[in-house]
DNA sequence: CGGCCGATCAGCT
DNA sequence: GCTGATCGGCCGA
């Protein structure tokens, strides 16, 4: 069953944590990858100084994040990798979730294709931003994408998110990579599931 | 395994 | 002209 739009009008930290253990559903040419959400991060313009948003700036990168929730938010960083991020809350109010990592749950084929790594390690695959948007094959198309009604990519729910006891496994943690946002580098709003072995290893100092 | 570093360019200012 | 919500290769331990 998919999510339905009222699911995406809440505010980002809460459905950053909502989305742990849900799926995401990635159809292109035919093919189908599922995957599992274990890594997030909210961000929550425009009083977040580490959103793009940030005092409502509104440019063509950002205006994703000003749609109401259930859309995708897609953009380039550092000049070569794209980050998914789904939009949440209501119309003109700019918050975000960050899918930081994910794990496969079936098309493994086709993201192995899409990568093209030495590694053999299965997590190497999509265990960071850039790395599961190369999986899923995700770019700059899908920026704007309406994740309610899309059929070439949704949030599925994992029927089976009781029985895995998501909800007690859930950790939090200062967010990655945001050094320039001053106080609110501290905010605890990355989430991640404990123990599972995708969650990207970035240096987390909590 | 962990730290360092270069790649590479859209989107701002 | 500068910077970044990152990644992978390389090197030392």
């Amino acid at each position: 069953m998919r999510f339905s739009k009222e699911f995406y009008l809440d505010n980002a930290v809460s459905l950053a944590k909502k989305l742990l253990g849900q799926y995401i559903v990635r159809r292109i040419d035919g093919k189908e990858i599922i995957v599992k959400i274990v890594e997030t991060e909210a961000y929550v313009g425009p009083e977040d100084k580490g959103c793009h948003a940030y005092n409502n700036r509104r440019t063509k990168r950002t205006e994703s994040m000003f749609l109401e929730g259930g859309y995708a938010y897609v953009y380039i960083i550092y000049g070569m990798y794209y980050c998914l991020n789904i939009v949440t809350a209501k119309e003109d109010k700019p918050e975000a979730v960050l899918i930081r990592a994910v794990e496969p749950i079936s098309g493994l084929e086709y993201i192995k294709e899409n990568r093209k790594i030495k590694s053999t390690k299965i997590e190497e695959l999509t265990n960071g931003p850039g790395k599961l948007c190369k999986a899923l094959n995700i770019n700059k198309s899908l920026d704007k994408y309406n994740l309610v009604t899309g059929e070439e990519l949704f949030v599925m729910k994992n029927e089976n998110i009781e029985k895995e006891k998501v909800v007690e496994k859930i950790a939090e943690s200062k967010r990655i990579n945001i050094d320039y946002a001053e106080e609110y580098t501290e905010k605890l709003w990355r989430f991640y599931i404990k123990g599972n072995k995708f969650v990207s290893k970035n240096k987390v100092k909590n």
